[in-house]
Order: C-alpha cells, then sequence, then structure tokens
DNA sequence: GCTTGACCTTCCAGCTACTGGAAGGTGCAT
DNA sequence: ATGCACCTTCCAGTAGCTGGAAGGTCAAGC
C-alpha cells in the first residue's frame, strides 16, 4: 500500500543525483523515513516533494527559497499572493542578472573587436585591463 | 624612490577589501614582498596588478582565467591571440547565460502571469512546479 | 612611559550546493 | 562463501571570499 523507495529509486525517479537526495535530508528540505536496516525510505509523496525541488532549483530558486516553496506548497491554507512574490522577486532577479551579463558581453564584445588577435604583442583587451584608458 | 604600500593602502587603490588582497596572496596571484615586521609591502606595481585583477574579475573572469591573463599581462613576448581566446571564450559563455536566463525568465513570467495572487490558495506556480501539468 | 586605537599578522570557521572518496554494513544471486 | 550493487556515515574539497578571534606593531597623545 504505502509503496516505499530507495534513496536510489528516489533519486532516479525525481531525476537527481542520489549524493544531492542524501544532501536534501542533511539540509532539512525532504527527510524520510527509515528502515529497520537504516536505509531511508522514500514514500510517493516524498519523491514528488523531491521533483518539486528539482523543477525549483532548474528555475533558479536558493535552497531556501526551496524550502520556501515547499512549506508553501505543503500548506492548504497558504495564499497564493506569497508564491507569486516569490516568484516575482526571482523574476526581478533575472531580469538584473540579464542586464549585467549584457553589459559585460558589450564590453568584451568592444575588446574582442579591437584586438587584432595575432602574434604581436599589442592587445587591447590587456591595455584597458590595465586601466592604461585611450579615452584618458 | 621605490615606494610600497601596506596591504591596506594597496587595497583601497585597487578597489578591494584588504581580506581578498589577502587571498590573493594565498591564491598565489599577487605576492607582495615583507617588511621586517612581517607586513605585506606592495610597490606600484602590485598595485597596478590588484587593480587589473579586480578590472578582470568584475567582467567576469575566474581567478583561474585572472591568472592566465595576468601571466600574459606580464610577459612582454605573448601574442595578443591567447588573450582573445580567453575573451572569446567569455562571450561566449555570458551569451549562453543569458539566453538560459531568458528561459528561465520566461517560464516564471508565465507563472506570475497566471497565478491570482490573492489569499485563495490555488497557484500556478506550485502546481508547475509539482508536476501537474495541464497539457500533459 | 603608558595607553589608546588603528592598523597589521595568522588561523579557523562558514557561506552555497553540492561532489568525491573512504570505510564499512546490507541484500540478493550464484 | 563470494561477489556485486546498493546503502550508510564521515571527511574533504570545490570558488571566492568573508567574518571573527587572538595577538603583534606603530604613531599619537598625555
Amino acid at each position: 500500500m504505502t509503496q516505499t523507495y530507495t534513496i536510489g529509486e528516489a533519486a532516479a525517479a525525481a531525476g537527481l543525483p542520489v549524493k544531492t537526495v542524501r544532501y536534501y535530508d542533511e539540509a532539512g528540505l525532504i527527510q524520510p523515513g527509515r528502515g529497520m536496516n537504516g536505509y531511508r525510505l522514500y514514500r510517493e509523496r516524498d519523491v514528488r516533494l523531491l521533483a518539486f525541488v528539482q523543477r525549483a532549483r532548474n528555475l533558479g530558486f536558493s535552497l531556501d527559497e526551496c524550502r520556501e516553496l515547499l512549506s508553501l506548497y505543503q500548506d492548504r491554507a497558504r495564499a497564493s499572493a506569497d508564491v507569486k512574490r516569490l516568484a516575482r522577486q526571482r523574476v526581478k532577479d533575472i531580469e538584473l542578472r540579464i542586464i549585467e551579463l549584457q553589459g559585460l558581453k558589450a564590453v568584451l564584445d568592444e575588446l574582442v573587436e579591437a584586438c587584432s588577435g595575432d602574434e604581436r604583442p599589442d592587445c587591447p583587451i590587456l591595455e584597458d585591463l590595465g586601466g592604461h584608458r585611450r579615452d584618458g
């Protein structure tokens, strides 16, 4: 009835490495029961939660945020506003990070363009890094 | 003549925390001389190298890459092609990361849109994370 | 001369989120 | 009995710092 899975089975089902699942146990995210031999015993629900965390991690939620999402997920009385707030924050973080990276890329693109890329030692990339600005 | 700076002065000049500069010493990036009292003594050149690393780190180069850039920077016989290769790789990494983040943002945006964000417990975000797909 | 305070030193711990490996127990097949 | 795959715990390491403790140094002020 209440079928259980070993950590290997649960990990495979959730698409996670065994080590990571064990780590999630230690970290208090998903703590399974134990068999008489000391083996971790994951139930259906636990496996679902593992998959839940796997997906959330893929979406860039931190383990702390996953903890929060898990408790919201398991709390029947939670408000969707709480979840939306978390997701919105993630979106904002991501947008900021994208803009930062685009700025970075622009600078590097420029430097790569300006670099002859041959055997000569002149290199605008190093000059720029060295702070020898051509406009200052 | 050969003016020297304490770690505090050098760090301030390079725009880095003292702890970080000390870490760069331990990590073998920029190793200053020592005074009779055991204090680190940074010369002009060291300070320039610290600033160099600071800028490279800001552009997303790893410490290992910084090590490589430093040796290129200090090697009068280096070819600019080597530097260009490093910079190109960085650009590629950044482009990939941007695309990943844009995908992430698209998924989250959709979920946020679909979420009522009120006091009701129904939340498409959690449903999606839980793997209850509406299209499957 | 002594204290105060800002600086410097080393070492140790912790952060995130794992990952690898060693040493040893368990379960099942042959 | 042996082999093998699986499980367990514990320890260490990854990147790049960051904080703190315990203690040495130096210049200024009284």
